[in-house]
DNA sequence: CGCGTTTGACCTGCGC
DNA sequence: GCGCAGGTCAAACGCG
């Protein structure tokens, strides 16, 4: 394993895992071994040579854009591709990387299912609004997923999270594990699962953004977060809810180290830059 | 006892 | 309509 480093990690990635990731479009890859300046970590580079507005605008557009999924993507193309009931249907109509499929449809038939009779369909269709709403008010997160080389599956981000499903993913022998973030009202989801061709690979996908702070770094866990420009930002304006490059940054440090320092191979990142990452692949590559 | 995980069932959308 | 696959639910269980 060691032996990558150095390699760009921008390699050949098996579409087919991309589609089901919504991974389909622009990949970034940020190589950082430790011991060289000009390969600094992620941590580093944006501690000290990162324009925060330049990249918190790349991420706001991306994030708040209908447009994080381009409607021609490899998602569309490929049949195959697992979640592609809703993310085929997202890139087609709303170009988005949502799997929540919110749209008025699905309340309305909940709300017609309800009139049945049977008290179990009754609890069932209870719980079906309650869904529909919840999708509702959610309506289309941005979709944000990292690739780390990591011997842990659940990589320590600084939230908590509740796992509520696991799934096998076909074509791969290692199973999808679905996490909600534990605090509540906050409807961040996120999706792990270890590449099937490099298993050395973590596929973390979130979805959301958090609407409170990160717990860890209330604490003080992370010295990294708190000196960092997205830390500082994230945590002056509590109000509107941590921003995506807060929830990115946090996702970038090497937290994992925290939770199991010893087994992490923490070794190469790379993110989905939706429509702006030559805006930060130029960020990263100034220096 | 509270919280988190496991796991089988269920729901939904899509393609054939 | 049927089968498949992703996504979610919730009861059961485990752990501190």
């Amino acid at each position: 394993m060691s032996n990558e480093e150095g390699k760009n990690l921008y390699q050949p990635y098996d579409p087919f895992h991309y589609n089901q990731l919504d991974m389909n479009r622009s990949i970034f890859h940020q190589q950082h071994p430790p011991l060289d300046p000009a390969l600094m970590s992620f941590t580093n580079f944006f501690d000290t040579s990162l324009d925060y507005n330049s990249l918190s605008r790349a991420f706001d557009v991306s994030c708040s854009s209908s447009e994080v999924i381009s409607p021609v993507d490899d998602v569309s193309k490929n049949k195959a591709s697992c979640g592609g009931k809703n993310l085929n249907q997202s890139s087609t109509t709303q170009n988005s990387s949502v799997s929540s499929s919110s749209n008025e449809a699905v309340v309305e038939e909940d709300s017609v299912k309800s009139n049945k009779e049977d008290p179990k369909d009754e609890e069932r269709s209870k719980k079906q609004n309650i869904i529909s709403k919840k999708k509702e008010k959610r309506q289309r997160e941005p979709r944000f997923a990292f690739l780390t080389k990591s011997e842990i599956d659940h990589l320590e981000d600084g939230y908590r999270w509740r796992k509520y499903g696991q799934k096998a993913v076909k074509n791969s022998p290692y199973p999808r594990s679905y996490y909600r973030c534990t605090s509540q009202k906050c409807l961040v989801k996120k999706r792990v699962e270890r590449s099937y061709q490099d298993p050395s690979v973590v596929i973390t996908t979130y979805e959301g953004q958090h609407n409170h702070h990160c717990p860890a770094t209330l604490r003080g866990h992370s010295a990294g977060i708190m000196s960092s420009p997205f830390y500082a930002s994230a945590s002056t304006a509590p109000s509107s809810g941590p921003t995506l490059p807060h929830e990115l940054f946090s996702h970038l440090l090497p937290t994992n180290s925290r939770a199991d320092p010893a087994s992490v191979m923490y070794q190469n990142l790379s993110l989905q830059m939706p429509d702006h990452y030559g805006l930060l692949q130029d960020l990263f590559t100034q220096k």
